[in-house]
DNA sequence: AAACCGGGGAT
DNA sequence: ATCCCAGGTTT
């Protein structure tokens, strides 16, 4: 068992004395008017979300009147704060507590849970800040504060590690001041223990903070382990032989090899004679496999697994812009992706072997 | 350009 | 039940 340490008292005692406590959310804390706020702070740094708070309450003072509004109203309060889904969401959640719960919040978290947008952490804090209720939040501020104090060894991300600060979490969660202590777990967070230049000397938590006692805070939480190993992803490519001429497709403009003349790709658990024959109207007359080969991107591989299909054209499809058939001399010429060329190259030494 | 972020959606 | 992503910002 983990003793306390005093842990809420101090946190509680430094917030009393640096908290932020006249933050308009902060008057006046119903759970309506903690919801929205809790949103809003979710994307946004608390300075942005003032106003937009502001003008939202204003016209949106309770639940019934954003139940009642009209989607593109409240979407247009929310314009410029981005994550519009969790505007839809959190209309969608008024309406719900108006139809289900006569306009007011469920007395449980689990009930709180059900709400569109609402998870476990976000719940929490509506509960706690509002009604005073002992229920522990895990925001990405308190699990750094906790991931420092604990220097937790393991990145927060894996299911285990999330696991394990949920229970810090509700550990070091008080009877008393249940809402203060959300606030103060917060604010620690957000102003002292930041992400880079944590301000450890002024931390209620300095004396016994395993963390700052290893000499370099920041290396808490662990971040995301690097994947050392890129992700494989594998497709196969046709050369479709026709007259002495190669059939190319165009790239989209935007997203892999943009814009650039590829050869046609088939999943890699797809038929190709299927595929071609069906998607690129040619009659098969016979398949080469080529030999495969891997292509590395920044971020994955691409194990490419190439066939030469010697085909007949039957219909035009050079006339729908996105297929043209080439020379492999034009082809050459043409901008190409790196492995394209390849095969290309490597085809052209394969088809005087033949 | 990479990490981060709570919840939702997909698997 | 678990993994992964959308849609942004911050470092």
């Amino acid at each position: 068992m983990i003793p306390k340490q005093n842990f809420a008292p101090r946190v509680l005692g430094w917030f009393d004395q640096h908290g932020r406590k006249h933050l308009p959310w902060q008057q006046n804390k119903t759970p309506y008017r903690v919801w929205i706020s809790e949103i809003m702070l979710q994307q946004t740094q608390v300075t942005t979300v003032i106003p937009y708070y502001e003008r939202f309450m204003e016209s949106f003072p309770d639940v019934y009147a954003l139940a009642k509004a009209p989607q593109d109203e409240v979407l247009s309060h929310w314009s410029g704060l981005g994550y519009y889904a969790r505007a839809r969401n959190m209309h969608k959640a008024a309406q719900k507590l108006v139809d289900d719960w006569q306009g007011e919040f469920p007395m449980t978290q689990e009930g709180v849970c059900e709400l569109p947008g609402i998870g476990r952490s976000t719940a929490a804090a509506i509960l706690s800040i509002s009604r005073n209720e002992s229920l522990a939040i895990l925001d990405g501020n308190v699990k750094r504060v906790l991931a420092r104090y604990h220097a937790v060894p393991t990145w927060p991300g894996e299911r285990k590690t999330e696991a394990a600060m949920w229970e810090l979490a509700e550990h070091y969660m008080p009877d008393d001041r249940c809402g203060e202590y959300t606030q103060a777990m917060m604010d620690l967070g957000a102003t002292l223990c930041t992400r880079s230049k944590p301000r450890c000397g002024e931390c209620p938590l300095q004396e016994d903070c395993v963390g700052l006692a290893t000499g370099v805070p920041t290396d808490f939480p662990k971040s995301k382990p690097k994947k050392a190993a890129k992700p494989v992803k594998t497709t196969q490519m046709l050369v479709l032989l026709a007259d002495d001429q190669v059939l190319l497709e165009k790239r989209p403009a935007t997203g892999i090899w943009g814009g650039l003349w590829s050869l046609p790709e088939v999943a890699q658990d797809e038929d190709i004679i299927q595929a071609a024959e069906q998607r690129l109207q040619v009659s098969v007359q016979d398949v080469i496999s080529l030999s495969s080969f891997r292509h590395t991107f920044s971020h994955y591989h691409l194990d490419i697994v190439p066939s030469e299909l010697w085909v007949t054209a039957s219909t035009t499809i050079q006339e729908q812009g996105k297929y043209q058939w080439f020379s492999r001399a034009q082809a050459l010429a043409l901008g190409l992706p790196a492995p394209v060329r390849t095969i290309l190259e490597t085809h052209q030494s394969m088809r005087q072997l033949i």
